[in-house]
DNA sequence: TTTTTTTACGCAATCGTTGCCATTATTTAT
DNA sequence: ATAAATAATGGCAACGATTGCGTAAAAAAA
């Protein structure tokens, strides 16, 4: 029923070849000028436009990228595909974005769906659920252009592009141990995740430096990224339950460390009196949040801007690339509320 | 460099013809039992997956829609968008996410890429900025499938899915009331909106019925819908500094509530006490706020699904539809501490 | 005037896939 | 034994746009 103007159709009106159409509207310097005026006020009034699919076929390119993260809900993923648009954009390129919400088997879905041509590169920050990487290898080794971002692997020879997670963690434990917090507790995602093994070092590395021992009670995963509510609710809880209570969260993720503070908030535990709470997080409402909350920013929108610089480059570049950079940006970590200094009870202790 | 395996590849190495090849991966009864076998088990040893830009091509179909909304960043959209999202995948189709950033300008680039022939059909709902149509009436005309959400228009015959913005804006209007409040402002984002005309006149309706006058200095207009931060605080400064101070606001917008909140706090100015605070709103986060915000919550998800049910009818409509639905739902008040009960100081006034 | 160059265009192949028709070989009916 | 039917496959065109090559006519040079 919709029939787009083809380069038949101004062609056959004209009476012309297609091919002289095609050259008048390429400005090509071997068509004469009163042809090339007779086409583009033709092609102009019959609204043409070519088909990008037909030239994604002959070119072999489709000048798009595709965006594969597990949710756009979430702000740091939000702020992300800003940075990638703005690339993008500038570069002539269009932004596909699939959600793999966690999933595994959504995300091999959407890899493959993207990939088989309707993309030139890939953009990826993987599932909490996603440990086989099969899906990329087979891209990878034939080829195929992919910059991972935040949720990264070394399981491929590419690009990444994250956050500084070892010091991000180390600085907001720190800061919660200089505010005289000295149980603190560790809440993360999928273990496998390398944010939470960069996070989780940093962390350690933390206490370590001051003489603070690791007890790995304190140290809760969330295998679903905070995707189930109930899992990140029973691993506060099971925080809360422990004989010896942590007076301090550091929680690392945008989702745990919101859902963190309603399980608190829900169950009437004062934050920070009762127990003290820092965490990732690049939602811009964690400021007016009661109480406001102890923060590390990440730079999301530079890291997606990189990312996609380095995407592209990929896919631009004529020889294959064997030389990869890992990008790190460092984050902000912003005070707030939620870890106010803890009154030291000097002469009880 | 990157080579995907083609039906020629396989016919190739086959030693049969393209056709053949194509038949036995499409199972047809025309080709022998061993030759199916033989390709069949090729293919997956080549990983061979048939390349969709050729199949648009020759289809004039892609499978994909398109979407054009303002900002992933708000949270209505992103619910919205996985509602989209539910019933396109079950339906096989993929789904291109597009943002405007509330610009007429970006919208219209977005529209005419999706259009020209990488999607089936467009779900839109506008951007603040844009009030010229041609870019979708020219679409229309030629009988492209859109439908659109949310922020409406009336100027093109087609689908539309809304939330019942006028008894929502009534009712929200209403619990201010209720709750003692006297003098209700109204914050709202561009005029020419259909959410802000819809939620204009609830409001209004609201007031009228309870015997209260409209006053026109009470209601405030950001025209690029909040993405403008010195825009919003200006209006809300503006109903502050006004001889007779509202003391309640009603907020017509996601963004907007949470940035007058923002506002309120930043100026030292308490909610509820020394003004009321209720709003559209869909974050998630709504009740952790400080204070925990009144708000309008719109069936976002069921918005999604419901404007891809349509569009896809649209799109696999064989004759051409005249006939068009307009699909309001309702939405729910959360009624939180931001809009506690005015305490009447009876015997005073 | 004849030869060479230039101008301005058309033809056909290409990208990957499928649909239609033709062709061959084999089987069945007469 | 011959005609007709069936099975299994190949060949070609088409989808829309681009492009190298070929060529006619016109212009320029000899």
């Amino acid at each position: 029923m919709y029939e787009p103007t083809t380069i038949k159709d101004i062609a056959k009106a004209l009476g012309l070849s297609t091919s002289t159409v095609s050259r008048a509207l390429r400005d090509s310097h071997e068509i004469s000028i009163e042809t090339k005026k007779l086409v583009i006020e033709h092609a102009d009034k019959l609204n043409y436009r070519p088909n990008p699919i037909a030239l994604s076929l002959k070119e072999r390119r489709s000048r798009s990228i595709g965006v594969v993260v597990c949710e756009i809900a979430n702000n740091y993923f939000s702020q992300a595909i800003d940075g990638i648009e703005s690339i993008a954009y500038s570069k002539g390129y269009h932004v596909i974005i699939t959600q793999s919400h966690e999933s595994y088997e959504r995300e091999v879905i959407n890899v493959e769906h993207l990939a088989s041509r309707s993309v030139d590169g890939l953009l990826v920050s993987l599932s909490a659920e996603t440990e086989q990487l099969e899906h990329f290898i087979k891209l990878h080794d034939k080829g195929f252009p992919i910059v991972f971002f935040d949720r990264i692997t070394e399981k491929l020879k590419t690009h990444t592009v994250i956050t500084d997670n070892y010091t991000s963690a180390y600085n907001a434990t720190k800061h919660l141990i200089d505010s005289g917090y000295k149980k603190i507790a560790h809440l993360s995602s999928a273990t496998h995740l390398s944010i939470s093994k960069e996070r989780l070092s940093g962390y350690k590395a933390a206490l370590h430096d001051h003489n603070f021992e690791v007890n790995e009670l304190y140290i809760k995963n969330c295998n679903h990224g905070g995707m189930i509510y109930k899992e990140l609710e029973d691993a506060v809880m099971n925080l809360l339950n422990l004989p010896d209570r942590p007076d301090a969260i550091f929680s690392a993720g945008d989702k745990l460390t919101v859902s963190c503070l309603q399980t608190l908030n829900s169950m009437g535990v004062k934050v920070p009196d009762d127990i003290a709470l820092a965490g990732f997080a690049n939602t811009p409402l964690i400021g007016l949040l009661k109480p406001a909350i102890t923060s590390v920013k990440q730079p999301a929108y530079e890291i997606g801007q990189k990312a996609t610089e380095l995407l592209i480059k990929l896919i631009e570049s004529k020889r294959p690339v064997t030389e990869f950079e890992k990008v790190v940006l460092q984050s902000e970590l912003h005070i707030r509320d939620s870890t106010r200094k803890k009154i030291k009870m000097k002469n009880k202790v």
